[in-house]
DNA sequence: TTGACACTTCGGCGTAGGCCGAAGTGTTGG
DNA sequence: CCAACACTTCGGCCTACGCCGAAGTGTCAA
């Protein structure tokens, strides 16, 4: 392919409204999942799909599969520094759209909510850190975490219900899931939706009414200090 | 207009294959005729026209009435800017297996050639790899070159116009700007085009009649020897 | 004034590509 | 095992836009 088309290829696929509002918010460099980044362009899943695939054969993305979900980010920093200069160009002079402003649009829904069963979000970073800091989980294969002993005890001064969570037949124990808001990978599986009914049964943590997001409670927060030595 | 959509459409006019070819013929810096413009990217005159109308429109490039001609050029260095960012992004990216290829496309304008104001490719990296090896320039900030006490002497015995390139007033004195085929940053700014001015009045390159294509000529590979300690 | 020329506007043709619903694939949980 | 779910592929509709020929506007030179 010559220089010409290349260049227009790459810049045609920038130059469409649906594939361009994907890359706006990737461009706080974390990864989102394939729904996700169909409701930011405000179009059906099957069109979003295509227009990824594309994205990724033009190089401009990068996917990871997991689990069920397929999670896309910027293939480089150099792409977030394409995108940023031809933003400056477009008069569009407005927004520098990156982290801060993608943050600011749903600042609850980042700071704490739910992933299926299991707690995600600043919150579920926190707790997931502080179990690595201390030693009580460690990462084991690709995919999963290792209760240490210690962890193990610590889970029970907890109240966590281990047994019941190793009870539970075909289900992964202690699973590492990515945090699409934080991309780092938090703690899921069985241990993740014990650790989330603990947090629910002492009050830490509250469903609010409506989607995904969680509020954590003065009593939640007193907790992340005194038992995951996190402030939040 | 939203941010998306602005986005969208200042990437969609660098998008189509026509316009791509014509603007890069455009950034070698200088005026091009409609007619020109029409016969590099292969089209007829009305198409060329409508193209040309929407770039301008776009604020992409901008035109200047003489007698019957009309020439366009680049609106600014901010262009050009993003276009080269966008080519480093397609060059290399989409086939990485094909590099050694993608070199033998246009071997000469890879070798050498203007962008926008200064001189770009292996001898534009040569001649910034040799001052910042000298201890010339050095990087300063995300985007600038500093130019050391040496380095300015170094400019004032080559005969580069270091008082006029500082006195133009708005303009960066040293930028880094990413080269496309090289994939580094070179030097631009005032310095960059004091530099090239330099090399041209010293017989050092010629602009070929036309595009931006430089050729280096034999006073030039001496100097790039005697001075920047570069064999070329 | 006339003709040559550079360029633009207009009108109509043809296709690339964006869009969605329906159906198919792979993973998770019960 | 099956149901739910996230995602993709497929097929067909439809608009946007790139393209050119013809005709219109402005400039130059005799």
């Amino acid at each position: 392919m010559s220089t010409v088309n290349s260049l227009a290829a790459t810049a045609a696929l920038i130059g469409d409204p649906a594939r361009a509002a994907m890359l706006l918010a990737l461009l706080d460099g974390r990864a989102h999942s394939a729904s996700d980044l169909a409701a930011i362009a405000g179009i059906a899943a099957p069109t979003a799909s295509g227009h990824l695939v594309r994205l990724g054969a033009g190089g401009l993305v990068e996917m990871r599969a997991q689990g069920r979900h397929r999670f896309y980010r910027l293939a480089g920093r150099d792409v977030a520094a394409a995108i940023e200069e031809l933003m400056s160009l477009s008069g569009a002079r407005a927004a520098p759209a990156s982290a801060t402003a993608a943050w600011r649009r749903d600042p609850d829904l980042r700071f704490c909510r739910t992933c299926y069963d299991h707690l995600a979000g600043q919150v579920g970073m926190a707790v997931t850190d502080s179990l690595t800091r201390a030693g009580h989980i460690e990462p084991r294969g690709a995919k999963d975490w290792r209760l240490t002993s210690s962890g193990r005890l610590f889970c029970e001064k907890l109240g966590v219900d281990l047994e019941g969570a190793a009870a539970r037949p075909g289900r992964h124990f202690a699973r590492r899931c990515l945090d699409w808001s934080e991309r780092r990978p938090h703690i899921a599986g069985a241990l993740g939706a014990a650790i989330a009914d603990t947090f629910f049964a002492r009050g830490w943590t509250e469903r609010l009414r409506r989607g995904r997001t969680v509020r954590l409670t003065d009593a939640g927060r007193r907790a992340l200090a005194r038992h995951f030595d996190a402030v939040a």
